[in-house]
DNA sequence: AACCAAAATGGGAACGTTCCCAGTTTGTTT
DNA sequence: AAACAAACTGGGAACGTTCCCATTTTGGTT
């Protein structure tokens, strides 16, 4: 049988303390300096002896803030949505705030429910990596006075500060290295820009800059449904008289694409690969692949700080977007 | 500047609805049944109109359950650890519980802090993937009637529920698998076992079955200020005669060992390679890595069973130990 | 129609904290 | 030594909920 031997509160350490409630509330507080260094050991001294620890949930309850971040992820598998979560949780941390991570698994469905669910534990800012579009909410989260940050996905109609890559960047560094490479078409991989403004505006920049500077550039929109080797083996194949690239949109079609240039025979180097984020395997792979890596830790601290910012009513404005730069980690996939 | 019209409450629902604040709890809790229709439906309807959203921190705090676990997990860029929170956090929510995960980077100091604040939040059950050996802390939440369960790595001194890996079955069938398949000696490597129960476990059971067995087995203890690269070179020449296998002890090994392969144009397959985690980039390293895939959902759920048992008070006489097989998953890298 | 059990509803205390304001002590100035 | 300001301390209300128990309503029997 459990012991349930409840929990010790704050008017238990007073009472061994000889003292009142509003003395240990205050040394556990911000205000511990107000008290006697007398008070002090003795306070420090019962609550040792007791083993107390404050009740988040009492202290969030009446007015005096949950010191909570919430975090929502579209998908916590992805490598680089780790890697933001580190640095989110690290900067937070730095500043007394402690993180919830919710996961929705880019589904719509389980986001409305996160979002409920973070508002009801009275988190005090909210940083989020949406799946779907969920404006009212958001909106009304908003409302009730609740700092929002979006993360690398903007979200129509709600004028809340966008905190990620500056896609149009790295596109014109990727063009600009393949095309130093000598590569002279480029094949574009994306899954499907629909619901992410990240994968929209690469694909934009991806088409507008071919167009203005004249390369020959192609755009393959990736689809689970369809078998995309086809595609990828005619590529390859003009490759050989002049050398081409694919230009992958992210990780995950990072890892799609090298699994098929890996089964179909395709060889890497001659027939370009290049992506968008940063994996450890990346450096693997026989020759190693030309990456974008996303500065994952300032993505999250600029998360954060933006946030604490609007806490403490420093807001912008209008809504910011913070953009960051990628850095190119040049392998052997890149060279013809 | 922010609006603050502070969130709607349970007396302000109850109002509009013209009922008690009972009976909206009521229909907010699990005695939702116990209301007429007709008062359901008005409550609804006020509620809706309203916004309202529960607080869950009043609720915490009235003895009401926070529906809180907490994970503290030592690494979450380890894809092995953020496969087993993705299982945890369904499971959970299955059963209608939140996760609030916190990550200790493998400092025992910052586990500390995290275990002090999970407590804090009164989470109603905790899921451990120790980095240090917090026995004292651990002792006292469980005192305090929190139920735990430890995930991979034991603790001494503290009988609790320890869910993970069988290591000793994945250890006898990589043997297993690497004698079928012809290589006549293996070299285990791992990191310092020092502070991880599993490793240990791993490690024993490697020294002890290659005795057992009459294997050539060697161990090799990774650490940071030595450079392994000659041991490697050295075990890889001996292959040539007779056929030697590596096993890594878990992914990061498994990196660390492919990229010394890789850098010393060592031959993956006729000298063997093997590893204890999966990982998405192990089919793409030609010829592909043979891994022991560990069942992280299986593993996941387990650990929630196992914490909701203890709150329901079908608490096990004695701390169970969870063993789950591994999956083998054959490729290249083990074909002499 | 009167009665009674069962079901539905509501009032109030309690959870552990913070914060306001009042009361007490300390120290400095005349 | 008296007076006053400043620093320190403490009592009580409030936060939004749940739960106990009392009260009211419902519906079935005699």
């Amino acid at each position: 049988m459990p012991v349930t031997s409840s929990r010790t509160t704050l008017i238990e350490v007073a009472k061994l303390a000889g003292t009142s409630k509003t003395s240990v509330s205050r040394f556990f507080g911000p205000e511990r300096e107000r008290l006697t260094p007398k008070l002090q050991t003795r306070i420090a001294e019962a609550a040792n002896t007791l083993g107390y620890q404050p009740n988040l949930m009492a202290r969030g309850l009446k007015g005096g803030g949950s010191r909570l971040l919430g975090m929502l992820v579209a998908d916590i598998r992805n490598p680089f949505s780790v890697a933001v979560v580190h640095g989110v949780e690290q900067a937070a941390r730095a500043s007394g705030y402690s993180l919830i991570v919710c996961n929705t698994d880019n589904d719509p469905k389980q986001e409305q429910q996160h979002l409920r669910l973070l508002s009801a534990y009275q988190v005090e800012g909210l940083i989020i990596n949406a799946s779907g579009q969920p404006e009212a909410q958001l909106q009304a989260i908003r409302r009730s006075g609740v700092p929002l940050v979006l993360l690398d996905r903007d979200i129509h109609q709600l004028d809340a500060a966008v905190i990620g890559l500056d896609n149009a960047l790295a596109i014109d560094m990727a063009l600009e290295h393949l095309m130093e490479q000598g590569y002279r078409s480029i094949l574009y991989a994306s899954e499907s820009p629909d619901y992410a403004s990240a994968r929209q505006e690469r694909l934009q920049r991806f088409t507008q800059q071919t167009a203005t500077l004249g390369i020959n550039g192609q755009t393959l929109i990736l689809n689970n449904a369809l078998d995309h080797t086809q595609t990828l083996n005619a590529f390859a194949r003009r490759s050989v008289s002049a050398p081409g690239a694919v230009l992958c949109a992210n990780g995950n079609i990072t890892l799609t694409m090298t699994r098929i240039f890996q089964k179909q025979g395709i060889a890497i180097g001659p027939t370009g690969l290049m992506g968008i984020d940063e994996l450890a395997w990346c450096e693997l792979i026989t020759p190693g692949i030309t990456t974008l890596a996303q500065p994952t830790n300032d993505i999250g601290q600029a998360a954060v700080s933006c946030l604490l910012n609007q806490l403490n009513g420093l807001a912008q404005t209008s809504p910011t977007r913070h953009r960051h730069a990628p850095r190119l980690q040049v392998r052997g996939s890149t060279t013809p």
